[in-house]
DNA sequence: ATTCCATATGGGAACGATTTCATATGATAG
DNA sequence: CTATCATATGAAATCGTTCCCATATGGAAT
């Protein structure tokens, strides 16, 4: 009826000729272009009447930027992995990035995949993979990839990464574990995921190397992410060696299922065996006895890593191409 | 070096000359038109030697789809609303649907705010918005929508809704909760989230009715949806209200801090003083005691919300308008 | 007085697809 | 024998921007 009604399937050649303008000085009026104050003033008010929106889908025909990024995640319904999202929502929106999420459901042939769908055509502006494993098809890929990219979680030459301290974490978080013990346990991950199997596992040795304690093969167990594995592992262990008197695993959620066992069986914690995870999840200050872990900043993580990735798509100076997280042990009542 | 060397840059034109035939053909090979079986093959050879993928862009520019859905979530790093995603994310990309994610932050004007973003200029050919309330201006905004869009977690009759079965959830869980119990409290949301503030408060005032129990005012809280606020409205409760012998929560997280707030007060679970949860998040099988709650299945509702949004967006037939979950009490051991 | 530059504006060619229209052929139905 | 239809193809218009050029004006520098 009225004017005013916001008309969807209005284009620029129509704002032009009801400011009396050309579209080209549309165009740079939308662009901070040169144009006159009269005529900037005249092109407001037919904007704002008409609620004019230039179409997403030309600029980006014309321009080549889509203003989209991908973000390739492992798994999301996962505590620390939709932390990092957090973070990366938030800078990117702020920066005026759209984010597409790609969910690869710990299958990493199908982040290559993702990858090389990002690369086509120009599908994003830039890539963000939150990576377990970085393989040579993963690098491949990487390195092909016209837009710029941030790996998240892992350290690696082949492109910018944000990681946690994974060796130092554990390697802290161990020394105050291994007080007064004397049988210490272990349960990781698979070695593939370097950050979280290899240095977490690398920092408990050496803080054990470092008290003086030598760790038999069969205190140490391999589980995977899950609540379940943990409780298995642990049970491995009780069966496999009895003497231990602490067990330092390398997440959270195992941690949890190594609490969850040592509890059935009738083992008091801290007291008879202490245990420790990593990653500080809301739930470590709720089950009992509390965990004793390491708070790793996953959502600022998230954010710093979009900040860097938003450094290189508009071609800023001296963007780090590395950055190392800091962590803090938080002791509670798993350990003595 | 190779011609087998993929070039990004290549467009139908060159497609098309490559091929010997013109850019329609090759257009209308990509979209199943009309095309004999010898240009068929020589396209075929042509675009997998060169790696020629068709611009995004140009396509959404020329049809108006952007086979891009957007996803409005208050809050990413919430364990229902990821389990929500991966179910949606797992049928959109299925079905060739990008997802973008829009995070506000418990923020109910940035719902509206992108609401509208996205009914701009059609930057995406269907909507998800997952609600928690759903006010005048949403309405409006929703209304306003020139595609469609579905509502999860909410009943309404604005649109599409997938939702959970909250009434009845709360209901058959306080139901058994109620055995042996003669003063039950209750920790509930605030009422504008109708589903998880109105409707499972009423389902838990109905089994209290059908148990001939009556609640004082004073047995009746409100907390917002985290653990810390759960903690410190049990705090009030055995305050306000110290004959309690059951505390019934709204949702697991608020469980968890009724937990621990009784066990620091050195009540004993469930002998003194049962416990219920809603949502059955992982922690609830972790926490001690055991929680007893109720299995919302989320990553099937958005599975199911995704469904009816890609039927909605291909035109189908008789795509159903309300779908409401099912759901299971799950007895544990912080109840009798 | 001439040159140069910042400001200001419009015309028209891209960007890379889809889609309409015109046209052609061979088979089949009447 | 002709009308109709399914199959097959290409030329050209179109989607809604940006951006390169050409052009113009007024002031500052030489």
């Amino acid at each position: 009826m009225v004017a005013e009604e916001v008309n969807v399937n209005m284009d620029i050649n129509q704002i032009a000729q009801m400011a009396g303008v050309s579209r080209a000085t549309v165009s740079r009026y939308l662009n901070d272009g040169y144009v006159s104050q009269e005529k900037r003033a005249a092109i407001r008010r037919v904007i704002e009447k008409t609620g004019y929106v230039p179409s997403r889908q030309a600029k980006s025909l014309r321009t080549g930027k889509t203003n989209v990024v991908g973000v390739i995640i492992p798994k999301i319904n996962s505590a620390s992995v939709s932390r990092m999202i957090a973070g990366i929502t938030m800078v990117l929106n702020e920066a005026g990035y759209q984010v597409i999420l790609a969910n690869t459901d710990n299958d990493a042939s199908r982040e290559v995949e993702f990858l090389r769908l990002f690369a086509e055509k120009s599908q994003v502006d830039g890539v963000i993979l939150i990576a377990t494993v970085i393989t040579p098809e993963h690098r491949e890929a990487i390195s092909a990839l016209p837009v710029p990219i941030v790996v998240l979680g892992q350290e690696t030459d082949c492109c910018a990464c944000v990681y946690q301290d994974d060796y130092n974490a554990m390697h802290d978080l161990a020394s105050i574990a291994l007080r007064d013990v004397h049988h210490p346990a272990y349960i990781g991950v698979f070695e593939d995921d370097v950050a979280v199997g290899q240095m977490r596992r690398k920092g408990f040795l050496a803080a054990c190397a470092e008290a003086g304690i030598e760790v038999p093969e069969r205190a140490m167990r391999i589980a995977d992410f899950t609540v379940d594995s943990g409780y298995e592992q642990a049970e491995a262990l009780l069966e496999n060696y009895p003497e231990l008197d602490v067990i330092v695993c390398a997440t959270d959620s195992i941690a949890y299922g190594a609490l969850t066992c040592l509890r059935e069986y009738g083992h008091v914690v801290p007291d008879e065996v202490a245990v420790t995870g990593m990653d500080d999840s809301e739930i470590s200050q709720i089950v009992t006895p509390t965990l004793t872990t390491v708070h790793l900043h996953y959502k600022t993580s998230g954010a710093e890593t979009a900040r860097m990735l938003v450094g290189f798509m508009t071609g800023e100076e001296s963007v780090p191409r590395k950055v190392k997280m800091s962590c803090e042990v938080v002791a509670r009542n798993s350990t003595r």
